[in-house]
RNA sequence: GCCCCCGUAGCUCAGGGGAUAGAGCACAGGAUUCCUAAUCCUGGUGUCGCAUGUUCGAAUCAUGCCGGGGGCACCA
């Protein structure tokens, strides 16, 4: 609809230079065609007028008015109105939106999706949370995101992988095999110092517990250095299967599961460091590796390699977008917690120095979750062993209302979520109201099909009986929904589905309590089961968008 | 000290150059012989944190300040 005002506003300052109504002139037309707020305004309104103002100089108004000759003999339009400081506003022929309905039936779940990315290869990470304990809350909105986004962009056409980077090397590694080995002494009675350093939480002891009943005492006397990778590895594979069983309940899948592990094993790591010394990008200073992320950017240079030989997790991570970078990826999307967001200046650094544009990375940051219980902040720390985890929450408000609620702020800005709210009253809960309207509608043709009314063949339902006022918003608000998701793809917002799914909602449910759709006239209940199904259709596709689940029934 | 995010109705937040700034919650009252009341309808609030600037036009962009949160290792 947008590229057909578009294009009729052009012909027409077209014609209207060529009659001589208008300068002949080169100009810019980067117009925008947008939506109203208020109905007086039309159905779509135009700022050209304003635009060209200065570059014709002209009046807005008489730009506007020389437009507005030639716009009305257009059929698109009823009506062509000069209003305010020179915008032009359309008023659509019912008709043209009408028929419409038509055609958002015909495509079915196709309705929204389109290739305006044209097949532009994405990758997005997300998660990558440590295999060192269960996921918490803070790593499901990221998930939540991540997944979404992932879904949104491919129906914008993208060309979407995900992964999922598992730090499964480095320090932390040997003190999660450590912390479990402690455990497991503790296990056969012996008496251990626990220290603060070690992970806290209550799984190390079902891990150490599960060990035990294996592999029984056989470790009890072998000391920690001789047996630490056996209880690193039976660790992170225990915790990494929860991760994944986590992130299968909470409806998020990967693509790819990629291990940091095999970039040192492979020599990828040693790799890109050799690749930037080639290119000048690495000096030794005090005994360490430094590279020069300042030369990019970046406010000081950064370790790559410490003094005592041991790489850093920045040398991994160097090594890993290189890796990302060579899959041949026209964009990566990182998603991190907001606590990150000093790293990025260092890793977009990086991959300039590896002769890319470091417009490449998008990185969004998710802030931070803040859980309140009880009208308290419960803080969370994996090695304190204090936290609520994803798992939590799925079971307490199921992942429908999880993942609804994450997707209701945009991902940076805090988001606080209520347990206790979540909890007590979860009918309160926008996911609900959306929901019961899919559901509503799915009744709707049960009924239908209990009296025996079919849709029939839909070319010949009369849509001109789709003419009440609430039926007209209902329509022009389903023409949005391919807007919409194109514009959340492309501005990386994925929550800006859940906002229109929850006005459409509240449209749908309006127009519910005011009208029936089964009506004793068959064909008027035709042309309303079409709107029905439209619309249907969309709540379906949206809330898929969003991994939530189109129940027919609630 | 430096960096990032936020500041919009009583509360939680949308809107991110365009016309008269919106929703949910909370509060009060009302609606169901009929497709699901997990619904709807009616009621009212704003120095858009403050100040300068850019613009035909600023809640929106720029700069500075104030307030809240987070981050600034040869940790991961």
């Amino acid at each position: 609809m947008r590229e057909n005002i578009k294009k009729a506003v052009l012909e027409a300052l077209e014609q209207c230079m060529d009659s001589g109504e208008l300068p002949k002139k080169d100009v810019t037309t980067d117009i925008q065609i947008s939506r109203p707020k208020h109905e007086s305004h039309g159905d779509f309104a135009t700022n050209i007028a304003m635009v060209l103002a200065s570059q014709l100089k002209m009046a807005p108004r008489n730009i506007a008015q020389a437009l507005q000759g030639r716009l009305e003999e257009n059929p698109l339009f009823d009506r062509v109105d000069v209003a305010g400081p020179g915008f032009i506003n359309f008023f659509i022929r019912p008709e043209w939106w009408q028929k419409g309905i038509v055609s958002i039936v015909e495509k079915g779940a196709e309705f929204g999706r389109s290739s305006s990315a044209n097949g532009k290869k994405v990758l997005i990470e997300f998660v990558s949370a440590n295999p060192t304990g269960p996921l918490h809350v803070g790593h499901g909105r990221g998930a939540a995101v991540g997944d979404s986004l992932a879904r949104v962009m491919k129906a914008a056409g993208y060309d979407v992988e995900t992964e999922y980077y598992i730090n499964d090397a480095g320090n932390q590694m040997k003190t999660l095999g450590t912390s479990v080995y402690l455990r497991y002494l503790e296990h056969y009675g012996r008496d251990v110092e626990f220290s603060q350093e070690c992970y806290q939480g209550d799984y190390i002891k079902d891990i150490a517990r599960d060990i035990a009943e294996r592999e029984g005492d056989r470790f009890v006397d072998v000391p920690v250095e001789e047996c630490v990778e056996f209880f690193t590895t039976h660790a992170v594979n225990i915790i990494s299967a929860s991760i994944r069983d986590d992130l299968e309940s909470f409806r998020v899948h990967f693509d790819n599961w990629f291990s940091e592990k095999t970039l040192h094993e492979s020599g990828k790591v040693q790799e890109a460091i050799d690749f930037l010394k080639e290119r000048g990008q690495i000096y030794e200073k005090d005994g360490a590796l430094w590279f020069r992320s300042s030369d990019f950017g970046d406010e000081k240079d950064r370790v790559v390699r410490r003094a005592n030989g041991i790489l850093t997790y920045f040398a991994a991570d160097i090594a890993y977008h290189r890796d990302k970078l060579e899959r041949g990826y026209h964009m990566l999307v990182d998603i991190w917690g907001a606590d990150h967001h000093g790293y990025i200046p260092r890793v977009k650094a990086s991959i300039a120095a590896l002769g890319h544009s470091e417009d490449k990375l998008k990185v969004l940051l998710v802030q931070l979750v803040n859980l309140f219980e009880g009208g308290k902040v419960k803080q969370m720390s994996t090695r304190a062993g204090q936290f609520v985890t994803l798992r939590e929450v799925l079971d307490d408000v199921g992942t429908d209302a999880a993942r609804f609620m994450f997707m209701t702020r945009k991902c940076d800005s805090h988001l606080d979520f209520d347990l206790e709210l979540a909890k007590k009253k979860s009918q309160d809960n926008p996911v609900y109201y959306v929901q019961y309207a899919h559901a509503r509608l799915c009744s709707v043709f049960r009924n239908a099909e209990a009296q025996g009314i079919t849709l029939g063949d839909i070319s010949e339902i009369d849509t001109s009986r789709l003419s009440a006022r609430e039926e007209m918003d209902l329509i022009r608000a389903l023409g949005e929904f391919p807007v919409v998701v194109e514009g959340a793809a492309h501005a990386l917002e994925p929550h800006r589905v859940s906002y229109y799914l929850t006005e459409l909602a509240s449209m749908l449910h309006s127009y519910y309590t005011k009208y029936r759709f089964i009506e004793q006239d068959v064909e008027l209940s035709r042309a309303r089961m079409l709107l029905a199904q439209a619309t249907k259709n969309v709540f379906a596709t949206g809330l898929e968008l969003l991994g939530v689940s189109a129940p027919e029934k609630m």
